[in-house]
RNA sequence: GCGGCUAUAGUUUAGUGGUAAAACACGGGUUUGUGGCACCUGGGUCUUGGGUUCAAUUCCCAAUAGCCGCC
């Protein structure tokens, strides 16, 4: 089981980019998360149940979420400005191009479920659409409706494949309904009637400004809690967010942005005391000047391998010259910040000096 | 020593009689169900001194420096 509540690295790819296994169990990795469209496109998903799924195929002995494929049917799409829409959305499912080689593909509830249960990780995600913002309400409500009926076969495929393969998987359904209360309760009272593992809230963090994203999920949270079952944030994971959301009872959230950030030199490091120096958001750019010299840790109170060994001047170096161990050092990092932050969040909550660990991180409740 | 060519951003180079552009580099920023990508943004006494002109980075002369060729 996992610890609640967890953080996630996202892992599109069946590899936490840079990181080795080893590497993301000694900074206390529990789980990262896989892409089902990516891995579906490569190696295949039948290529990954031969190996005996994600966890032999990658030898991580932790646990592996993926996502429906969905978000990225719908996301992808968008970068191919040019020749129009290359998805195509019916109420059977999407069809779309891959990125990789312009193909034509189909997916529907059941075929990303057939394909997640290919790649065997230990929890998976009903399809859903990722409304993209903004939308109108109109079409608000007709994606979420057709979510709806998504979610329903997703779970009865899921259902009849967990019994065929004799896999015990666990499925979380997505709420959606964009930034509208009235779509997102409905979605959560919706999604949280249905025989789920656990509940997912999606279709944030899709371009909106950050009020707007908070309020998203206020909407359908309230309702989510009522059943009892894990809730999991997708794509989200700012500092501030780890506070925010686990502090409200979200027991788990993934997000690319301490890898990617990782990957464009920023780490992140806490900084002063009970200040407010949260309008850098806890994150810096190694490759400043200012850091040229600079012989302190990234985070001179950070215990991961990284801050442990090395210094600022030396990773602003490899940075400077792109050199592969700079990418790889300061992915450890950022994750370890991520992990042991939610460490604290978790020990508050349950001491229950919640409320002071966030005053003093973030100056304000 | 003689002849020729060149001099514009940190670098390599465009360009123009009305105070200038690209690439890379440099400085700063953006990134929320991942492209190690990408994007945004800042910076110039156009080598120096004269001359012609309403106006010169641009045309002319000289100086200086560099490159090439010849003795």
């Amino acid at each position: 089981m996992l610890s609640q509540p967890t953080f996630v690295p996202v892992g599109t790819q069946a590899t936490v980019k840079s990181l080795s296994p080893e590497e993301m169990a000694q900074i206390g990795i529990e789980i990262f998360f896989c892409n089902t469209y990516h891995l579906y496109l490569r190696p295949g998903d039948k290529a990954v149940k031969k190996f005996g799924g994600l966890h032999k195929f990658t030898r991580w002995n932790g646990q592996i979420i993926t996502d429906s494929g969905g978000f990225q049917v719908f996301s992808l799409a968008k970068d191919h400005n040019g020749a129009g829409n290359l998805v195509k959305i019916t109420e059977e499912g999407v069809e779309f191009r891959s990125h990789l080689d312009g193909s034509l593909h189909f997916f529907t509830p059941e075929k990303s479920l057939q394909i997640q249960h290919n790649l065997a990780a230990n929890y998976i995600i009903a399809f859903d659409e990722c409304t993209p913002y903004p939308a109108t309400k109109a079409y608000a409500q007709k994606a979420l409706d057709r979510t709806h009926r998504w979610a329903v076969r997703s779970l009865a495929e899921h259902k009849r494949l967990n019994k065929e393969l004799d896999q015990d998987l666990k499925l979380y359904g997505v709420i959606q309904g964009s930034y509208y209360k009235d779509l997102r309760e409905q979605s959560a009272e919706f999604i949280c009637s249905q025989d789920f593992d656990g509940i997912a809230i999606g279709g944030v963090s899709v371009g909106e400004p950050k009020d707007k994203m908070r309020q998203a999920v206020d909407y359908s949270l309230p309702i989510a809690l009522k059943a009892n079952k894990p809730i999991h944030l997708l794509g989200v994971g700012e500092i501030d967010d780890l506070f925010d959301f686990f502090g409200q009872g979200i027991t788990s959230m993934d997000c690319t942005l301490p890898t990617r950030m990782a990957r464009g030199g920023q780490f992140l490091h806490r900084t002063g005391n009970s200040t407010h120096d949260y309008k850098n958001k806890f994150k810096s750019q190694i490759m400043n000047a200012k850091y040229k010299m600079d012989q302190t840790a990234l985070d001179p109170n950070c215990h991961c391998p990284t801050c442990q060994k090395y210094d600022r001047a030396y990773i602003h170096h490899l940075f400077k010259t792109q050199e592969l161990l700079g990418y790889r050092l300061m992915t450890l990092h950022n994750l370890a910040f991520m992990i042991n932050t939610t460490q604290e969040i978790r020990d508050a909550l349950k001491a229950g000096t919640f409320d002071k660990l966030k005053y003093d991180w973030l100056g304000r409740h």
